[in-house]
DNA sequence: TATGAATGAGTCTTCATTCAT
DNA sequence: TATGAATGAAGACTCATTCAT
């Protein structure tokens, strides 16, 4: 397992010899789903060049190691939303609340129902055994995220749509529900039967909902 | 030069100790750390005697195999708070909301700030190369922690405190943060500094009173 | 000085050499010489790749245990010599007494002389720990070397040339000297000096001899 | 394995200490069985010592390693018979023939029918892990029964009655018969049913006939 | 480039042997 | 003496990685 320095994070995005092109996708969702689904160790490299279909020898031509697949499976998969995401909000018309359900909703199309959120899991699973990875995805989604987030309740705060709240803190009731839907969807949902949650979307309306309006009944006054 | 331990107190290194009786829960507890920590593949048996100070023989002296241990650390680590929990609940007397503040705030004390929320993380994480230990845990802990959340969300949509809702789905949003709180912990908040979320405490005392009062403003009509 | 091999000509280490074809038969010898000389408990799986000229890994590319190599081991080395050897008997001309002493020499140049000899050897000391192979064995082997000598014998005591004799327990006098002779060899003919035994053909020619004309003197009547 | 000097083949009778009355049968007994039966690698320590009712630990009291059991388990069952077996031959009365039948008979009785036949398909099969336990059973067995079937055979020589013959050679035509059935009766004979060969005593009674008479039918001229 | 046979370091597991009791 | 828990060297087998083709 790797200990290398923390700092400069996966190589921030290798200047020349971009090859990307060439490097086949395939690898890359090869390993994705199988590491997703088997984690990191438990998965062979030759099952990944099997599931890609190519031979052995081919995988060890576009990735260095096994360990530089894995950053690779991360750095390629992580294309970041947040820009435009951002530039949405900017353009947003509408109150507070409908933000945060849009932004929900657009997180589960874009992410939640893609491969991308097997990174999460696969990131959470390994993150003990490869620090700097677990580190570049905090930098790279989970800050912007949460400062997406941030942005949201805070607006809402402004214009008087939200009550005061710590909205540092608050923005992890957004986070949890999507965080627990990557991992579950990719361990348990796969697994027990019984364990076929709810429809995410349903799940994510719902939570948005509870969040928004609470649980207690309002006082007729 | 003394080529003694550093530290003269603190037994010498006692080599070679019998100790049948405490030794499987020893072998039990250092193979929950690593299997959380690095994951049940990435784990050497070796490296789960060594931390419960016996040699590699040994840990076969007690378990099968490593994946028995396995099996065994799941087992072991899932004493059922259920029957306490429910009872406590039958005697509860005050509202709901303060019950689903009670029974979170439990949650954290008796198992989420324990190392049997590493138990969730190994699970989550292993659960399809185990199929039958995400199983296992579902039966035992998934299912009887959703009814107890269940009934506590249909008392008080019966005594009019909460508003009509289904229960059956809103149940998840208890259970979410839960299961955020345990992996975020034992994954991204093990690395990445800046991922050392808020206090537990708080995140549970806010996510629920959100979830209970809703983020909107009350119009005070 | 020189650090180079000894012996600059015959291929100087043709290190990963790729000969997929020619390497299951080179680990059955390598494997049928060891567990004849070892035995097969006290011959180590990388003994026999080494002696094929291969690395550990290896052996395991072909076979997918240790157990299954022994059974190969016995399985390829057992080519069938009966069909030939019944069609040489029913072609042969001469005296029964020359059909005992052709078919005792046929077998020693063909099996007892053989890499074929230490099969014998081998089964006969691993038989308890596989029954399995030791049956297979005993139908591929044994009974029809059985019925082939039955055969001869009963060819010969239905001409009277032979006296009357019970031909089912006759075999064995016939089989018992080739067993013992493989056994030898294999064991006591090899480590003690003084038990190389006299030359097996002339043990043969003896033992025929003795079979056939008996011991006692011929009262001249 | 061993590759200890051959010459002083086992220590030849340890001096003092005879501590042979205290040392348990038990061990021997169930380690030759399981020797015999499994073969020396295959069988486990504790297995010898569960088989004789005592602990792991105390196979080591009495035996410095598995080896040493192994050779102590051969020099203890090899209680020499020949000097007794001499003696009957001096004082015998009878024609030579009846003598080889005498001799035959005698040693399936207190030899190949009893706990010992194990040894020679113990050291056959070990022969080549233990170069200096095949010697001394080469020296302490072999060549004494060597010696005593020659003098048989010499006396039927010499008397006339039995035809000349090379008898060096011929004593082997005795011997290989009696190897045959020890190794028969702990390999084939104990796996394939239909390896259950006939009688002993009815193969060595045909055999003597078959050896004395011979299987020719006599020309009555 | 692509292949897949070959390699050998690494891991699980066994078991002869030791030693505290 | 006897026990059996503990040890660790050794062996079967795996799999990331290399390299001849």
């Amino acid at each position: 397992m790797s200990t290398e320095p923390v700092s400069p994070s996966l190589e921030p995005t290798p200047k020349r010899e971009r090859r990307k092109e060439a490097r086949p996708r395939e690898l890359l969702d090869a390993a994705l789903a199988l590491f997703v689904e088997k984690g990191f160790t438990a998965t062979r490299s030759e099952e990944v060049a099997a599931r890609a279909g190519v031979s052995k020898g081919t995988l060890f031509l576009y990735f260095q190691s096994k360990e530089d697949l894995f950053k690779a499976v991360i750095r390629e998969n992580i294309g970041s939303l947040f820009p435009a995401w951002n530039e949405e909000l900017n353009t947003f018309e509408g109150s507070s609340a409908d933000m945060v359900k849009y932004a929900m909703n657009a997180w589960w199309e874009r992410v939640g129902n893609t491969a991308a959120s097997g990174i999460a899991k696969l990131v959470m699973s390994e993150a003990q055994n490869f620090p700097d990875v677990a580190a570049f995805y905090q930098a790279d989604v989970v800050v912007p995220g949460t400062k997406l987030l941030h942005r949201i309740l805070q607006r809402g705060v402004d214009s008087g749509e939200f009550r005061a709240m710590d909205t540092d803190k608050a923005v992890y009731t957004l986070i949890a529900p999507m965080i627990f839907l990557m991992m579950w969807k990719h361990s348990m949902g796969a697994c027990a039967a019984s364990a076929n949650i709810i429809d995410p979307q349903k799940f994510i309306h719902m939570q948005v909902d509870m969040l928004l309006n609470g649980m207690l009944a309002r006082s007729a006054s």
